[in-house]
DNA sequence: AGGCGCTTGTGAAGGGGTGCACAAATCGCG
DNA sequence: CGCGATTTGTGCACCCCTTCACAAGCGCCT
């Protein structure tokens, strides 16, 4: 995660727009209240609790409240938030107002699917090119869009004026594309290949592995199974289970 | 993230075989050392430096080191780990020495990419089961296994023995397919579907968004524009670059 | 055998995040 | 106009995690 934070302006703090310096974990945190929220405005909902919108969120209420409290809370007490206003207020500090273009590098497997996911689009990025290595691809037309021989990288990069890479090729290619990113002047990169990117100072890289995700389970489930198996630990509850299961009421390790 | 910690174990402490009880935090970086060792393993070393495991991993090496200490640190003064003997350690805490079936549940244009992930069956998993509630792709037949109806979960579940679900179906379709994981015994599931799952004590759920990893990119890419925008704010060091475009300076957060 | 350099393991300090609990603020109603 | 119900915003304490810094341990070389 991030490590050094400018030490904060000292007393200057002019009429600047908005930039709240938030903390890490609450912008993690935002774009799953935003998902929320239009799903509340789609219910006709105008307004929110902290409570009611914590729970569709799968958050604490007091965590909620403190998240929205660092971009300048735009709640009325004894009533809510405004569900249109606090969309409009988390997609302008998320940057969304503009629809950023992004490059997908690497049209396999994964990439094909990534392609065609309508999410992207659906909440504030458009794919704007495609890039291959292998020649056997170029030139297959996926949703629309032709996929292009990341030789011509650059060049279509900064046509389209990417702002954001995707990297889904094997992990072998994933740091040469990334340095190629970077060379056109990419600042952002979501790496999806199974390796560990190295990038100058000042580009900001997100990793998804899909396999880690399973292994942090197997190790939960491991350990659950290891519990159960020697039921002489005092303590856990669930060991009372009678015949089904108790009523959903946690919820659970979203991977932050 | 985790909410309910078991209060741990009184002080009976059998002897049992390995249940150090790891930091989630500590658990969320092992499958990342143990694909770094592996790589290292293919290489032809033999032993490593936390130092060399620590860059491979991309973490800090203090951080690397007191993460091994908690399973037990097999590592040698003035030497190193033994890669060998590191990967067996990890894989065994991290329960990958039986191979994991799980069930995917959603073929759709994302779930058709997983399927033919070969990742997965590298790294410890065999996708044993393929669902979707669409007849028209039941019986597609996929890498192998023949996609089936969602309602022949219960029965498949149990023939093979499913330990993780995979839920890649649209956002509507993903809690009723997660209660019907639940009531088949899966206890962890990995969720693709944007939205909140709720799902009984003891069942852990780990969620991928993919729009939301851009949506954190596009936060930090606003911020950075922000910055170079207006150099006015007093204080930070960066006011006094030359030229103008402030050279990278700040950091990148890699998602932890 | 002894000493030297290297690397691990860990105590302690510091930072960040979480959640409780409550004061402050707003609305609606009598 | 005042009061009570409701909900936000936040001070505070706690806990987890990170990072530094260093002592302890190990191998190698002389």
């Amino acid at each position: 995660m991030s490590q050094h934070r400018h030490p904060g302006a000292p007393g200057s703090a002019g009429a600047v727009p908005a930039l709240p310096d938030l903390p890490e974990a609450t912008v993690a945190r935002l774009p799953e209240y935003l998902r929320a929220l239009h799903n509340l405005a789609d219910g006709g909902h105008e307004t929110v609790s902290s409570e009611g919108l914590a729970t569709a969120a799968g958050v604490n209420s007091a965590k909620l409240r403190k998240d929205l409290s660092h971009l300048g809370s735009y709640g009325t007490r004894g009533v809510g938030y405004d569900v249109a206003l606090l969309i409009e207020q988390i997609e302008s500090v998320l940057g969304l107002t503009q629809r950023r273009a992004v490059a997908l590098v690497g049209v396999g497997n994964l990439g094909h699917a990534l392609a065609g996911y309508d999410g992207f689009a659906s909440r504030g990025f458009r794919i704007a090119a495609l890039f291959d290595a292998d020649p056997a691809r170029v030139g297959e037309e996926i949703n629309g869009l032709v996929v292009r021989h990341v030789d011509e990288l650059s060049r279509v990069a900064a046509e389209e004026s990417i702002a954001i890479g995707v990297i889904a090729t094997p992990a072998a290619a994933a740091q040469p594309v990334a340095d190629q990113l970077v060379a056109v002047g990419v600042t952002s990169i979501l790496n999806f290949a199974p390796c560990v990117l190295s990038v100058p100072e000042g580009v900001d890289v997100r990793k998804v592995d899909l396999a880690i995700e399973l292994q942090i389970l197997s190790f939960h489930e491991h350990r659950k199974a290891s519990l159960t198996a020697l039921p002489a630990t005092g303590g856990s509850a669930l060991t009372a289970l009678p015949g089904g299961l108790a009523a959903n009421d946690s919820q659970e390790a979203i991977g932050t």
